[in-house]
DNA sequence: GAATAAATGTCGTAATGCGATATATGTCAA
DNA sequence: TTGACATATATCGCATTACGACATTTATTC
């Protein structure tokens, strides 16, 4: 039988269940948002920030890429956190073209919060979506 | 120690770490959609439909609810994946005010292009969700 | 120190999801 | 069989956001 480019309609199943346990799993991240009153881009830039390895703050290029945006697409972004007063803008030190975006206290609660809502669905959902995963690593036997 | 809302460096860094790998999967879908002519709601769509449960057409509603979005969303997405020849819109015999969304044998073609691509990406990111996601479920023990 | 590269920022454009609202069809009960 | 209500789809205008093209400032290199 043929293994490349043929999909059974199992296979279309698999992806699409795969998908539609993501988009469920992002609404209610984009819900909960929402709900704190920020866009999710927003609460994503706030944890990107925050969580970013070893430090909590990052430059603008590292924030574009930690989302997988382009550098001008975070320059807007940050512009709108900053009026909110979620982050701040420091020049840094050593080289004067970057900049260093930290949280604010306020843009900490907000993150703490959403975060802990995260960790819960998360855990609940996580081992369906790693199911789903292996289902698709797996050949075609399922159906 | 504390154990409901606060959260300590490592696992920001554990939730963002499975944020940015969620984001460059879907970055790929994204491309993928796009050098396919298509943009990625077009082809989430595609999957949808072809890869609902035990059929390959869905109603206005069902596509909606797979997409997480609104049926009105939805109507203007159809729209544009008809301009496309994608899609194909029939009155549904029983009910009247349903509409059968089915694929194009064009559709049909991108759909499984697009779906080759992504099984084989799945195949290969899966195991790194499952571990991300596996490191979520466990309480603060890893740094 | 001139040329080039890198980091950030500005501007206008296009896609998309939503709320409010409209229309057509089905359902149910008196 | 008709009136009231529910359901499925569609239309319209709005807000958000990401992008390409381009500009500016600072660093680097020969």
């Amino acid at each position: 039988m043929p293994r490349r480019k043929s999909i059974s309609k199992s296979q279309y199943e698999n992806l699409a269940a795969f998908r539609f346990a993501l988009r469920k799993f992002l609404r209610f991240s984009e819900d909960a948002a929402g709900e704190a009153g920020l866009t999710p881009q927003q609460h994503q830039a706030l944890l990107a920030i925050k969580g970013y390895p070893g430090r909590d703050r990052v430059t603008v290029g590292e924030l574009a890429e930690r989302l997988q945006i382009k550098h001008h697409s975070a320059v807007g972004l940050i512009d709108r956190l900053v009026l909110e007063d979620l982050v701040e803008r420091d020049a840094s030190a050593e080289d004067r073209r970057q900049v260093h975006i930290s949280l604010t206290t306020r843009g900490e609660g907000m993150l703490e919060e959403l975060s802990s809502m995260h960790r819960e669905q998360l855990r609940l959902i996580g081992p369906e979506l790693s199911s789903l995963l292996q289902r698709l690593g797996q050949g075609d036997a399922g159906a």
